[in-house]
This record gives C-alpha cells, sequence and structure tokens, in this order.
DNA sequence: CCATCCCATCAACATTTTTTGATCAGCGAG
DNA sequence: CTCGCTGATCAAAAAATGTTGATGGGATGG
C-alpha cells in the first residue's frame, strides 16, 4: 500500500546540506575516521592527519558546527570527539532520502505528464 | 569482544567524499527529492526546481558522475531516476562511519598517548 | 526542408570554500 | 614571572564550485 512518500521540507534539506556538506572533505573524514578510536586532542590529529594546526583548526569547526563532534578542553588541550547522535542523524537523513524509493517504484507514468 | 574497526582505505574514503560532495547541494537535494516519485524528463525539473535549464543541467551532471541517478534518451527527452543501488551504497557510508561507534566505546585512554 | 523544442556544453563571471601564515590568549611547568 | 606549548581566529591568497547567457546538435512535426 502507501504510496508516494511525501516530499522532504525545506529546512530538512537545509540541515542535510549542511550535514552533507560537513562530510563532503577528504580530510574531515579523516578526522572522523580517526575519532572512530576514541577522542582526540589537536596535536594528536595533526600528527595523524598531517595537516597544520591552523588548517586542522578550521575543519575542526566545520564539524563541531554541524554536530557531528564535540569538544572538551582539559588543560592546554582540547579533545574532539564524535557526537553519535549527530552520526544518527545523518543515517536518519538518508534514509527518508532513499524512503519509497526502495520499494519497486521505478518508472511511473509520468511521460504523459511531460512537459506541462 | 571485537573493538576498533578498521580504518577506512583511501579510495573508500575518496568515494565517500564524491557521494556526500553530489548531497551537499540544495537544488541536487530538490532534484533527488522529486525523483523518489519516478522518473522525470529535464523540462518538468525545470518548472519544478524553478531553475534554468542550463543551470539543471549542471546539477544533474554531478548527481549522475556521483552514479546517483541514471538517464535515458526517448526521443528529444532526457529522462533520469533516482540509482537505487547508489542510494544503498551512500547508506553503506554512513554505517561503516558510525561503526565502532554505536557500542559505547566513548572515551579511550588516550590522553596518555596525547602529543607523542 | 524548416522551425521548433529539448538539452548538453562552453566560457565568463560570481561566489564559496579552503589554505597559509601570523597573531593572540590560555594554561602550566620551571 | 616568564617561557614554551596548545589551539582559536583572522586576513589574504588560492582553489574549487555554482551561475548565467549563448551556442549547437539531435529529434520531431508541419
Amino acid at each position: 500500500m502507501s504510496s508516494a512518500t511525501a516530499r522532504l521540507s525545506g529546512v530538512h534539506r537545509t540541515r542535510s546540506v549542511e550535514l552533507f556538506h560537513a562530510l563532503s572533505d577528504e580530510t574531515r573524514l579523516q578526522i572522523l575516521d580517526l575519532l572512530r578510536d576514541g577522542e582526540r586532542c589537536v596535536c594528536d590529529l595533526q600528527t595523524d592527519v598531517g595537516a597544520a594546526q591552523s588548517r586542522l583548526s578550521f575543519h575542526l569547526r566545520v564539524l563541531r558546527d554541524a554536530g557531528l563532534v564535540t569538544d572538551r578542553k582539559d588543560g592546554r588541550w582540547s579533545f574532539y570527539a564524535l557526537a553519535a547522535d549527530t552520526l544518527a542523524e545523518v543515517h536518519d537523513h538518508v534514509v527518508s532520502l532513499r524512503s519509497a524509493t526502495a520499494l519497486g517504484r521505478k518508472k511511473l507514468p509520468l511521460i504523459a505528464r511531460c512537459c506541462g
């Protein structure tokens, strides 16, 4: 039953853009990958990623703004960690993009509708 | 049991970047959203998205290059449709990004390791 | 044929994103 | 205190992306 899933809302899409954009960079994905092992301080990421401090700071900010990582200060260090809930959110966005597609609704008779 | 999931490979990451980049644009997400109902010709998308033909063509190309949509020519029309398998691939990439994180591995004693 | 429609492509331009190097503030050890 | 270290922020430069308008090719219908 069911059928066409409703259009996705504008705000939902805006959030998707922010999340996917944060994930659409090699350096940032590398950071996230490293953080899968647990939290890390910036100086460690620096050597592991092989990026200048300033550059790393920039990417960490993008990730933090998107909510994909959290940061915590301890003494003179900043520790970053994955934000599991936001990763779950990403998952949800992908799922909703897929919904109504998985069901074999390959071709609707839209040709008739073509070009008004 | 288990524990640290292995690092993600470089090629895997490169592919992630391509996929997420293709998804990181408002217009492109709007297109994908529309295509959830079934295939559409460019001229229809043009009116539905409210974008110039040239602009649409550009975004459709990004989506097609990433493998997120397929195109088919019929007469003078080009029909675009979602590529379900690539959407599944996106899903997989998100899952692998999350793996090993879901388990409550919040904090490892990495502080000791900090800064070499 | 000819006129028209659909759409890909191109070049020029505008905008956004990323990199780089410098500066500065906070913290803690000596 | 003073020095060295971590890391955020900023401005300038560089690079990548997206937009716009124009051109052209292929298909169709008269």
